[in-house]
DNA sequence: CCAAAAGTGTTCATCGTACACCCATGT
DNA sequence: ACATGGGTGTACGATGAACACTTTTGG
Protein backbone atom coordinates (compact mmCIF):
# COMPACT_ATOMS: atom_id res chain seq x y z
CA UNK A 1 0.00 0.00 0.00
CA UNK A 2 2.67 3.03 -0.25
CA UNK A 3 3.99 2.39 -3.79
CA UNK A 4 4.63 5.95 -4.41
CA UNK A 5 7.17 6.82 -1.74
CA UNK A 6 9.89 8.82 -3.42
CA UNK A 7 7.54 11.31 -5.06
CA UNK A 8 7.25 14.43 -2.87
CA UNK A 9 4.09 15.68 -0.99
CA UNK A 10 2.56 18.86 -0.94
CA UNK A 11 0.28 20.76 1.54
CA UNK A 12 -3.32 20.80 0.59
CA UNK A 13 -5.51 23.45 1.95
CA UNK A 14 -9.31 24.01 1.13
CA UNK A 15 -10.94 27.30 1.06
CA UNK A 16 -14.60 27.42 1.18
CA UNK A 17 -16.83 30.44 -0.37
CA UNK A 18 -19.99 30.90 1.41
CA UNK A 19 -22.82 32.72 0.05
CA UNK A 20 -25.74 33.71 2.18
CA UNK A 21 -28.90 35.87 1.82
CA UNK A 22 -31.00 37.06 4.07
CA UNK A 23 -34.68 37.30 2.21
CA UNK A 24 -35.60 40.79 3.55
CA UNK A 25 -32.63 41.99 2.15
CA UNK A 26 -31.09 42.74 -1.59
CA UNK A 27 -27.78 41.77 -1.28
CA UNK A 28 -25.88 38.18 -1.83
CA UNK A 29 -23.49 38.34 0.87
CA UNK A 30 -19.99 35.94 1.78
CA UNK A 31 -18.89 35.52 4.89
CA UNK A 32 -15.21 36.43 5.09
CA UNK A 33 -12.98 36.72 8.47
CA UNK A 34 -10.14 38.63 9.76
CA UNK A 35 -6.79 35.62 9.17
CA UNK A 36 -5.71 35.09 12.86
CA UNK A 37 -2.48 33.97 11.95
CA UNK A 38 0.89 34.73 9.95
CA UNK A 39 1.60 35.39 7.47
CA UNK A 40 -1.39 38.16 6.63
CA UNK A 41 -2.59 37.81 9.84
CA UNK A 42 -5.71 40.45 10.52
CA UNK A 43 -6.28 40.41 6.42
CA UNK A 44 -9.53 39.01 5.19
CA UNK A 45 -9.39 35.77 3.97
CA UNK A 46 -11.52 33.24 3.26
CA UNK A 47 -12.00 30.39 5.44
CA UNK A 48 -10.00 27.58 5.22
CA UNK A 49 -8.29 24.86 6.49
CA UNK A 50 -5.56 21.96 5.64
CA UNK A 51 -6.73 18.62 4.49
CA UNK A 52 -5.96 15.64 6.55
CA UNK A 53 -4.58 12.45 5.16
CA UNK A 54 -7.47 10.75 6.56
CA UNK A 55 -9.83 12.87 5.13
CA UNK A 56 -11.68 13.39 1.39
CA UNK A 57 -11.66 16.51 -0.10
CA UNK A 58 -15.41 16.70 0.01
CA UNK A 59 -15.04 16.07 3.82
CA UNK A 60 -12.30 18.72 4.61
CA UNK A 61 -14.88 21.43 3.02
CA UNK A 62 -17.74 20.15 4.76
CA UNK A 63 -16.17 20.38 7.91
CA UNK A 64 -14.38 23.75 7.70
CA UNK A 65 -17.69 25.30 6.59
CA UNK A 66 -19.28 23.58 9.57
CA UNK A 67 -16.87 24.98 11.81
CA UNK A 68 -17.45 28.29 11.13
CA UNK A 69 -21.19 28.26 10.82
CA UNK A 70 -22.01 25.19 12.80
CA UNK A 71 -24.11 24.04 9.98
CA UNK A 72 -24.47 20.46 8.29
CA UNK A 73 -25.85 19.37 5.32
CA UNK A 74 -25.37 22.50 3.21
CA UNK A 75 -25.20 23.06 -0.59
CA UNK A 76 -21.92 22.65 -1.10
CA UNK A 77 -19.65 21.62 -4.66
CA UNK A 78 -16.18 22.12 -5.63
CA UNK A 79 -15.27 25.21 -7.55
CA UNK A 80 -11.35 25.10 -8.59
CA UNK A 81 -8.19 23.73 -7.41
CA UNK A 82 -6.01 26.82 -7.20
CA UNK A 83 -2.37 25.77 -7.94
CA UNK A 84 0.19 28.27 -8.80
CA UNK A 85 3.51 27.92 -6.49
CA UNK A 86 3.90 31.38 -4.69
CA UNK A 87 -0.21 31.81 -4.21
CA UNK A 88 0.35 31.62 -0.84
CA UNK A 89 3.11 33.45 0.93
CA UNK A 90 3.25 31.38 3.61
CA UNK A 91 4.75 28.04 1.14
CA UNK A 92 3.71 26.36 -1.14
CA UNK A 93 0.28 24.90 -0.99
CA UNK A 94 -2.56 23.78 -3.39
CA UNK A 95 -6.06 25.62 -2.47
CA UNK A 96 -9.17 23.20 -3.90
CA UNK A 97 -12.07 25.57 -3.33
CA UNK A 98 -15.56 25.03 -2.49
CA UNK A 99 -18.78 27.37 -2.74
CA UNK A 100 -21.74 26.55 -0.58
CA UNK A 101 -24.82 28.31 -0.09
CA UNK A 102 -27.13 28.32 3.38
CA UNK A 103 -29.41 30.38 5.16
CA UNK A 104 -27.94 33.01 6.56
CA UNK A 105 -30.40 32.98 9.25
CA UNK A 106 -29.88 29.70 10.01
CA UNK A 107 -26.44 29.99 11.40
CA UNK A 108 -24.53 29.63 14.58
CA UNK A 109 -23.54 33.46 14.84
CA UNK A 110 -21.84 32.65 18.06
CA UNK A 111 -19.38 30.73 16.06
CA UNK A 112 -19.17 33.59 13.40
CA UNK A 113 -18.09 35.72 16.06
CA UNK A 114 -15.36 33.87 17.83
CA UNK A 115 -13.39 33.67 14.51
CA UNK A 116 -14.04 37.14 13.83
CA UNK A 117 -15.87 36.96 10.40
CA UNK A 118 -18.74 38.74 9.36
CA UNK A 119 -21.24 39.01 6.71
CA UNK A 120 -20.32 41.38 3.79
CA UNK A 121 -22.41 42.30 0.54
CA UNK A 122 -20.95 41.15 -2.24
CA UNK A 123 -20.84 44.50 -3.93
CA UNK A 124 -18.35 46.27 -1.05
CA UNK A 125 -15.87 43.07 -0.51
CA UNK A 126 -12.56 44.19 0.96
CA UNK A 127 -8.98 43.42 -0.52
CA UNK A 128 -8.93 39.80 0.48
CA UNK A 129 -5.57 37.98 0.78
CA UNK A 130 -3.37 35.67 -1.92
CA UNK A 131 -5.80 34.53 -4.92
CA UNK A 132 -8.90 34.78 -2.71
CA UNK A 133 -10.51 37.08 -4.71
CA UNK A 134 -9.86 35.35 -7.66
CA UNK A 135 -11.89 32.26 -6.14
CA UNK A 136 -14.51 34.69 -5.13
CA UNK A 137 -15.03 35.93 -8.81
CA UNK A 138 -14.78 32.54 -10.53
CA UNK A 139 -17.64 31.61 -7.80
CA UNK A 140 -20.02 34.23 -8.60
CA UNK A 141 -19.57 33.17 -11.87
CA UNK A 142 -20.40 29.79 -11.09
CA UNK A 143 -22.74 30.35 -8.64
CA UNK A 144 -24.65 32.47 -11.75
CA UNK A 145 -24.41 29.62 -14.36
CA UNK A 146 -25.83 27.14 -11.32
CA UNK A 147 -28.62 29.38 -10.60
CA UNK A 148 -29.75 29.08 -14.16
CA UNK A 149 -29.53 25.36 -14.75
CA UNK A 150 -30.62 24.02 -11.06
CA UNK A 151 -33.16 25.53 -8.57
CA UNK A 152 -30.52 26.47 -6.27
CA UNK A 153 -32.00 29.95 -5.01
CA UNK A 154 -33.28 27.75 -3.00
CA UNK A 155 -31.00 26.64 -0.74
CA UNK A 156 -30.48 30.42 0.04
CA UNK A 157 -33.92 30.78 1.38
CA UNK A 158 -35.87 29.41 4.11
CA UNK A 159 -38.54 26.69 3.56
CA UNK A 160 -41.21 29.12 3.04
CA UNK A 161 -40.73 32.22 0.33
CA UNK A 162 -42.64 34.60 -1.37
CA UNK A 163 -42.11 35.17 -4.94
CA UNK A 164 -40.88 38.85 -4.15
CA UNK A 165 -38.56 37.40 -2.26
CA UNK A 166 -37.40 35.00 -4.59
CA UNK A 167 -37.00 37.89 -7.36
CA UNK A 168 -35.09 39.64 -4.93
CA UNK A 169 -32.48 36.64 -4.64
CA UNK A 170 -32.22 36.39 -8.18
CA UNK A 171 -31.31 40.17 -8.39
CA UNK A 172 -29.10 40.35 -6.44
CA UNK A 173 -27.23 36.93 -7.78
CA UNK A 174 -27.53 38.96 -11.00
CA UNK A 175 -27.14 42.01 -10.05
CA UNK A 176 -29.87 42.77 -12.91
CA UNK A 177 -33.70 43.38 -12.23
CA UNK A 178 -36.60 40.98 -13.85
CA UNK A 179 -39.65 42.00 -14.61
CA UNK A 180 -41.74 40.48 -12.06
CA UNK A 181 -44.65 39.54 -14.48
CA UNK A 182 -42.11 37.38 -16.52
CA UNK A 183 -40.32 36.29 -13.27
CA UNK A 184 -43.83 34.94 -11.80
CA UNK A 185 -44.89 33.36 -14.95
CA UNK A 186 -41.83 31.21 -15.73
CA UNK A 187 -41.30 30.56 -12.44
CA UNK A 188 -45.12 29.06 -11.67
CA UNK A 189 -45.12 27.61 -15.18
CA UNK A 190 -42.39 24.93 -14.44
CA UNK A 191 -44.44 23.42 -11.58
CA UNK A 192 -41.87 23.21 -9.00
CA UNK A 193 -43.86 25.60 -6.07
CA UNK A 194 -46.05 24.60 -4.15
CA UNK A 195 -48.66 27.65 -3.11
CA UNK A 196 -49.32 27.76 0.78
CA UNK A 197 -52.39 29.10 1.99
CA UNK A 198 -50.21 31.51 4.77
CA UNK A 199 -48.99 34.99 3.67
CA UNK A 200 -45.83 37.07 4.61
CA UNK A 201 -46.91 40.06 6.17
CA UNK A 202 -43.38 42.05 7.22
CA UNK A 203 -42.67 43.55 3.95
CA UNK A 204 -46.31 44.95 3.16
CA UNK A 205 -49.57 45.57 4.34
CA UNK A 206 -50.99 43.60 1.30
CA UNK A 207 -49.01 40.61 1.68
CA UNK A 208 -47.16 38.00 -0.32
CA UNK A 209 -48.41 34.33 0.04
CA UNK A 210 -45.84 31.65 0.90
CA UNK A 211 -44.68 29.23 -1.31
CA UNK A 212 -42.33 26.08 -1.04
CA UNK A 213 -40.30 23.93 -3.42
CA UNK A 214 -41.54 20.73 -4.62
CA UNK A 215 -38.73 18.55 -4.66
CA UNK A 216 -40.50 15.51 -5.96
CA UNK A 217 -41.79 17.36 -9.39
CA UNK A 218 -37.80 18.26 -9.34
CA UNK A 219 -36.83 15.08 -9.26
CA UNK A 220 -38.78 13.88 -11.73
CA UNK A 221 -37.86 17.30 -14.38
CA UNK A 222 -34.19 16.40 -13.86
CA UNK A 223 -34.79 12.93 -15.23
CA UNK A 224 -36.26 14.83 -18.18
CA UNK A 225 -33.65 17.47 -18.20
CA UNK A 226 -34.75 21.05 -16.80
CA UNK A 227 -33.83 24.04 -17.80
CA UNK A 228 -34.39 26.60 -15.25
CA UNK A 229 -33.76 29.39 -17.13
CA UNK A 230 -34.87 32.99 -15.98
CA UNK B 1 8.39 31.42 3.98
CA UNK B 2 7.88 28.09 6.22
CA UNK B 3 4.85 29.05 7.89
CA UNK B 4 2.89 25.89 7.73
CA UNK B 5 5.89 23.22 8.78
CA UNK B 6 3.32 21.24 11.09
CA UNK B 7 0.46 20.17 8.59
CA UNK B 8 0.65 17.21 6.85
CA UNK B 9 1.55 17.09 3.53
CA UNK B 10 0.07 14.53 0.68
CA UNK B 11 0.96 12.89 -3.14
CA UNK B 12 -0.91 15.62 -5.32
CA UNK B 13 -0.95 13.94 -9.19
CA UNK B 14 -2.66 15.01 -12.45
CA UNK B 15 -4.31 13.16 -14.63
CA UNK B 16 -5.38 13.87 -18.36
CA UNK B 17 -8.22 13.42 -20.38
CA UNK B 18 -6.81 13.81 -23.78
CA UNK B 19 -9.41 14.14 -26.49
CA UNK B 20 -8.79 13.57 -29.87
CA UNK B 21 -10.93 13.52 -33.83
CA UNK B 22 -10.07 12.94 -36.90
CA UNK B 23 -11.81 15.13 -39.45
CA UNK B 24 -12.16 11.92 -41.84
CA UNK B 25 -13.97 10.23 -39.06
CA UNK B 26 -17.14 9.85 -37.59
CA UNK B 27 -16.24 9.29 -33.42
CA UNK B 28 -14.42 10.92 -30.68
CA UNK B 29 -11.43 9.65 -29.19
CA UNK B 30 -9.44 9.34 -25.70
CA UNK B 31 -5.86 8.64 -25.66
CA UNK B 32 -5.31 5.97 -23.00
CA UNK B 33 -2.73 3.95 -21.92
CA UNK B 34 -1.37 0.65 -20.25
CA UNK B 35 -0.13 1.20 -16.80
CA UNK B 36 3.60 0.42 -16.66
CA UNK B 37 3.76 -0.11 -13.08
CA UNK B 38 1.90 -1.32 -10.13
CA UNK B 39 -1.01 -1.50 -8.57
CA UNK B 40 -2.68 -1.92 -11.57
CA UNK B 41 -0.28 -2.89 -14.10
CA UNK B 42 -1.22 -3.37 -17.36
CA UNK B 43 -4.46 -2.16 -17.00
CA UNK B 44 -5.62 0.67 -19.04
CA UNK B 45 -5.59 4.38 -17.76
CA UNK B 46 -5.56 7.91 -18.36
CA UNK B 47 -2.07 9.64 -18.51
CA UNK B 48 -1.19 10.90 -15.21
CA UNK B 49 1.66 11.86 -13.30
CA UNK B 50 2.89 13.90 -10.20
CA UNK B 51 2.90 17.29 -9.32
CA UNK B 52 6.73 18.41 -8.86
CA UNK B 53 6.53 20.98 -5.71
CA UNK B 54 8.18 24.01 -7.80
CA UNK B 55 5.82 23.54 -11.14
CA UNK B 56 1.98 24.76 -10.91
CA UNK B 57 -1.01 22.80 -11.73
CA UNK B 58 -0.85 24.16 -14.98
CA UNK B 59 2.48 22.99 -15.94
CA UNK B 60 2.39 19.91 -14.59
CA UNK B 61 -1.46 19.08 -16.83
CA UNK B 62 0.95 20.67 -20.03
CA UNK B 63 3.96 18.27 -19.34
CA UNK B 64 2.21 15.27 -18.34
CA UNK B 65 0.18 16.09 -22.42
CA UNK B 66 3.53 17.10 -23.84
CA UNK B 67 5.36 13.89 -22.22
CA UNK B 68 2.42 11.74 -24.53
CA UNK B 69 1.62 13.46 -27.65
CA UNK B 70 4.61 15.67 -27.86
CA UNK B 71 2.23 18.80 -28.30
CA UNK B 72 2.61 22.35 -26.61
CA UNK B 73 0.18 24.91 -26.62
CA UNK B 74 -2.86 22.75 -26.35
CA UNK B 75 -6.15 23.30 -25.43
CA UNK B 76 -6.29 22.34 -21.69
CA UNK B 77 -8.81 23.40 -18.77
CA UNK B 78 -8.72 22.04 -15.51
CA UNK B 79 -12.18 19.69 -14.83
CA UNK B 80 -12.11 18.63 -11.61
CA UNK B 81 -10.01 17.76 -8.13
CA UNK B 82 -10.17 13.78 -7.12
CA UNK B 83 -9.75 13.41 -3.47
CA UNK B 84 -11.62 10.64 -2.13
CA UNK B 85 -9.17 8.88 0.59
CA UNK B 86 -8.94 5.54 -0.85
CA UNK B 87 -9.52 6.42 -4.46
CA UNK B 88 -5.72 5.03 -5.67
CA UNK B 89 -4.73 1.93 -4.21
CA UNK B 90 -1.42 2.78 -3.95
CA UNK B 91 -1.82 5.00 -1.43
CA UNK B 92 -3.41 8.45 -0.55
CA UNK B 93 -3.25 10.72 -3.57
CA UNK B 94 -5.13 13.71 -4.78
CA UNK B 95 -5.69 14.14 -8.69
CA UNK B 96 -6.35 17.47 -10.25
CA UNK B 97 -7.99 16.03 -13.56
CA UNK B 98 -7.06 18.19 -17.00
CA UNK B 99 -9.09 17.70 -20.20
CA UNK B 100 -7.30 19.09 -23.31
CA UNK B 101 -8.23 18.80 -27.02
CA UNK B 102 -6.21 17.81 -29.75
CA UNK B 103 -5.41 17.70 -33.08
CA UNK B 104 -5.09 14.02 -33.83
CA UNK B 105 -3.46 14.18 -37.31
CA UNK B 106 -0.96 16.58 -35.24
CA UNK B 107 0.78 14.33 -32.48
CA UNK B 108 3.57 12.24 -32.25
CA UNK B 109 2.66 8.85 -32.50
CA UNK B 110 6.22 8.06 -31.26
CA UNK B 111 5.85 9.12 -28.42
CA UNK B 112 2.08 7.31 -27.66
CA UNK B 113 3.59 3.99 -29.01
CA UNK B 114 6.58 4.64 -26.58
CA UNK B 115 4.06 4.66 -23.68
CA UNK B 116 1.57 1.78 -25.11
CA UNK B 117 -0.82 4.31 -25.67
CA UNK B 118 -3.76 4.01 -27.97
CA UNK B 119 -6.36 5.93 -29.30
CA UNK B 120 -9.68 4.49 -28.29
CA UNK B 121 -12.98 5.46 -29.73
CA UNK B 122 -15.37 6.94 -26.78
CA UNK B 123 -18.10 4.54 -27.10
CA UNK B 124 -15.69 1.55 -27.19
CA UNK B 125 -14.15 2.32 -23.82
CA UNK B 126 -12.20 -0.13 -21.81
CA UNK B 127 -12.42 -0.83 -18.10
CA UNK B 128 -10.24 1.69 -16.11
CA UNK B 129 -8.45 1.83 -13.10
CA UNK B 130 -9.43 4.13 -10.12
CA UNK B 131 -12.15 6.48 -10.49
CA UNK B 132 -10.91 7.10 -14.37
CA UNK B 133 -13.82 6.25 -15.43
CA UNK B 134 -15.48 9.16 -13.30
CA UNK B 135 -13.29 11.25 -14.78
CA UNK B 136 -13.92 10.58 -18.34
CA UNK B 137 -17.69 10.68 -17.90
CA UNK B 138 -17.25 14.12 -16.06
CA UNK B 139 -14.74 15.44 -18.82
CA UNK B 140 -17.44 14.54 -21.18
CA UNK B 141 -20.22 16.20 -19.47
CA UNK B 142 -17.91 19.74 -19.86
CA UNK B 143 -17.04 19.03 -23.39
CA UNK B 144 -20.86 18.93 -24.07
CA UNK B 145 -20.90 22.30 -21.67
CA UNK B 146 -18.25 24.00 -23.57
CA UNK B 147 -19.31 23.30 -26.87
CA UNK B 148 -22.08 25.45 -26.52
CA UNK B 149 -20.77 28.27 -25.11
CA UNK B 150 -17.04 28.49 -26.51
CA UNK B 151 -16.09 27.77 -30.21
CA UNK B 152 -13.75 24.75 -29.05
CA UNK B 153 -14.97 22.08 -31.86
CA UNK B 154 -12.20 24.24 -33.72
CA UNK B 155 -9.28 22.76 -31.09
CA UNK B 156 -10.07 19.45 -32.59
CA UNK B 157 -10.45 20.10 -36.52
CA UNK B 158 -7.07 21.10 -38.39
CA UNK B 159 -6.70 24.76 -39.83
CA UNK B 160 -9.08 24.34 -43.04
CA UNK B 161 -11.71 22.18 -42.50
CA UNK B 162 -15.14 21.95 -44.01
CA UNK B 163 -18.57 22.31 -42.61
CA UNK B 164 -19.89 18.49 -43.04
CA UNK B 165 -16.58 17.66 -40.96
CA UNK B 166 -17.11 20.19 -38.42
CA UNK B 167 -20.85 18.54 -38.21
CA UNK B 168 -19.55 15.05 -37.74
CA UNK B 169 -17.23 16.58 -34.77
CA UNK B 170 -20.43 18.06 -33.72
CA UNK B 171 -22.76 15.10 -33.78
CA UNK B 172 -19.76 12.88 -32.32
CA UNK B 173 -19.63 14.87 -29.23
CA UNK B 174 -23.19 14.82 -28.61
CA UNK B 175 -23.75 11.48 -29.97
CA UNK B 176 -27.18 12.99 -31.97
CA UNK B 177 -27.57 13.58 -35.73
CA UNK B 178 -28.01 17.36 -36.56
CA UNK B 179 -29.80 18.56 -39.75
CA UNK B 180 -27.39 19.90 -41.95
CA UNK B 181 -29.53 22.90 -43.18
CA UNK B 182 -29.92 24.51 -39.68
CA UNK B 183 -25.95 23.37 -38.83
CA UNK B 184 -24.73 25.18 -41.57
CA UNK B 185 -27.06 28.44 -41.35
CA UNK B 186 -26.75 29.00 -37.65
CA UNK B 187 -22.67 28.45 -37.84
CA UNK B 188 -21.90 30.77 -40.79
CA UNK B 189 -24.80 33.50 -38.90
CA UNK B 190 -22.07 34.07 -36.31
CA UNK B 191 -19.97 35.24 -38.78
CA UNK B 192 -17.13 33.53 -37.44
CA UNK B 193 -15.98 31.89 -40.59
CA UNK B 194 -14.19 32.20 -43.54
CA UNK B 195 -14.94 30.40 -46.51
CA UNK B 196 -11.43 29.82 -48.74
CA UNK B 197 -11.33 29.19 -52.20
CA UNK B 198 -9.96 25.87 -51.91
CA UNK B 199 -12.10 22.55 -52.15
CA UNK B 200 -11.82 18.89 -50.34
CA UNK B 201 -11.79 16.69 -52.25
CA UNK B 202 -11.45 13.35 -50.39
CA UNK B 203 -14.95 12.45 -49.26
CA UNK B 204 -16.81 13.13 -51.86
CA UNK B 205 -16.65 13.89 -55.73
CA UNK B 206 -18.29 17.03 -55.44
CA UNK B 207 -15.75 18.16 -52.97
CA UNK B 208 -16.98 20.75 -49.93
CA UNK B 209 -15.37 24.27 -49.20
CA UNK B 210 -12.60 24.44 -46.85
CA UNK B 211 -13.52 26.86 -44.20
CA UNK B 212 -10.87 28.50 -41.48
CA UNK B 213 -11.94 30.08 -38.01
CA UNK B 214 -11.71 34.22 -37.62
CA UNK B 215 -9.61 34.63 -34.43
CA UNK B 216 -10.08 38.16 -34.63
CA UNK B 217 -14.24 38.39 -34.53
CA UNK B 218 -14.13 35.43 -32.45
CA UNK B 219 -12.40 38.31 -29.54
CA UNK B 220 -14.95 40.80 -30.74
CA UNK B 221 -17.75 38.44 -30.03
CA UNK B 222 -16.84 37.29 -26.46
CA UNK B 223 -16.82 41.48 -25.49
CA UNK B 224 -20.28 41.30 -26.08
CA UNK B 225 -21.55 37.82 -24.56
CA UNK B 226 -21.14 34.94 -27.65
CA UNK B 227 -23.74 32.46 -27.29
CA UNK B 228 -22.11 29.30 -29.76
CA UNK B 229 -25.61 26.91 -29.23
CA UNK B 230 -26.37 24.71 -31.74
C1' DC C 1 -25.53 7.82 -66.33
C1' DC C 2 -25.48 6.88 -61.67
C1' DA C 3 -24.05 7.04 -56.93
C1' DA C 4 -22.64 9.92 -53.16
C1' DA C 5 -22.01 13.79 -50.63
C1' DA C 6 -22.57 19.08 -50.85
C1' DG C 7 -25.39 22.74 -50.82
C1' DT C 8 -29.71 25.58 -50.44
C1' DG C 9 -35.18 28.23 -48.31
C1' DT C 10 -39.44 28.26 -46.24
C1' DT C 11 -42.94 27.46 -42.81
C1' DC C 12 -44.62 27.02 -38.21
C1' DA C 13 -44.66 26.77 -33.35
C1' DT C 14 -42.47 28.32 -29.26
C1' DC C 15 -40.46 31.28 -26.28
C1' DG C 16 -38.58 35.61 -24.45
C1' DT C 17 -39.58 40.38 -23.78
C1' DA C 18 -41.73 44.58 -23.26
C1' DC C 19 -45.21 46.91 -21.09
C1' DA C 20 -49.46 49.38 -17.37
C1' DC C 21 -52.95 48.94 -14.36
C1' DC C 22 -55.76 47.20 -10.31
C1' DC C 23 -55.67 45.02 -5.51
C1' DA C 24 -55.36 44.69 -0.51
C1' DT C 25 -54.43 46.70 3.67
C1' DG C 26 -52.04 49.19 7.64
C1' DT C 27 -51.53 53.68 9.09
C1' DA D 1 -57.45 58.59 1.80
C1' DC D 2 -53.21 57.29 0.56
C1' DA D 3 -48.93 55.00 0.21
C1' DT D 4 -46.77 50.60 -0.43
C1' DG D 5 -45.69 46.49 -2.34
C1' DG D 6 -48.44 42.29 -4.49
C1' DG D 7 -50.55 40.53 -8.25
C1' DT D 8 -52.26 39.98 -13.21
C1' DG D 9 -52.58 39.54 -19.33
C1' DT D 10 -51.44 40.61 -24.01
C1' DA D 11 -49.04 41.56 -28.30
C1' DC D 12 -44.85 41.22 -31.08
C1' DG D 13 -40.52 39.74 -32.70
C1' DA D 14 -36.93 36.37 -32.57
C1' DT D 15 -35.44 31.95 -32.51
C1' DG D 16 -35.30 26.84 -33.01
C1' DA D 17 -37.11 22.81 -35.55
C1' DA D 18 -38.86 20.31 -39.26
C1' DC D 19 -38.61 19.25 -43.91
C1' DA D 20 -37.01 17.80 -49.82
C1' DC D 21 -34.88 18.80 -53.78
C1' DT D 22 -30.92 20.30 -56.87
C1' DT D 23 -25.87 20.33 -57.84
C1' DT D 24 -21.42 18.46 -58.88
C1' DT D 25 -18.38 15.11 -60.49
C1' DG D 26 -15.57 10.70 -60.37
C1' DG D 27 -16.12 6.26 -61.77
Amino acid sequence: MNFYSDFPKILVAVDAIIFGFNENEHELKLLLLKRQFAPEKGNWSLMGGFIDPEESLDNAAQRIVKKLTGLDQVYMEQLYAFGDVNRDAGGRIISVAYFSLIKINEHDSELVKKYGASWITISELPKLIFDHEEMVKRAMRKLRIRARTQPIGFELLPNKFTIPQLQRLYEAIYQVPFDKRNFRRKLLAMGLLEKLDEKEKETSKKGAFYYQFNKTKYGELLEKGLNFDL
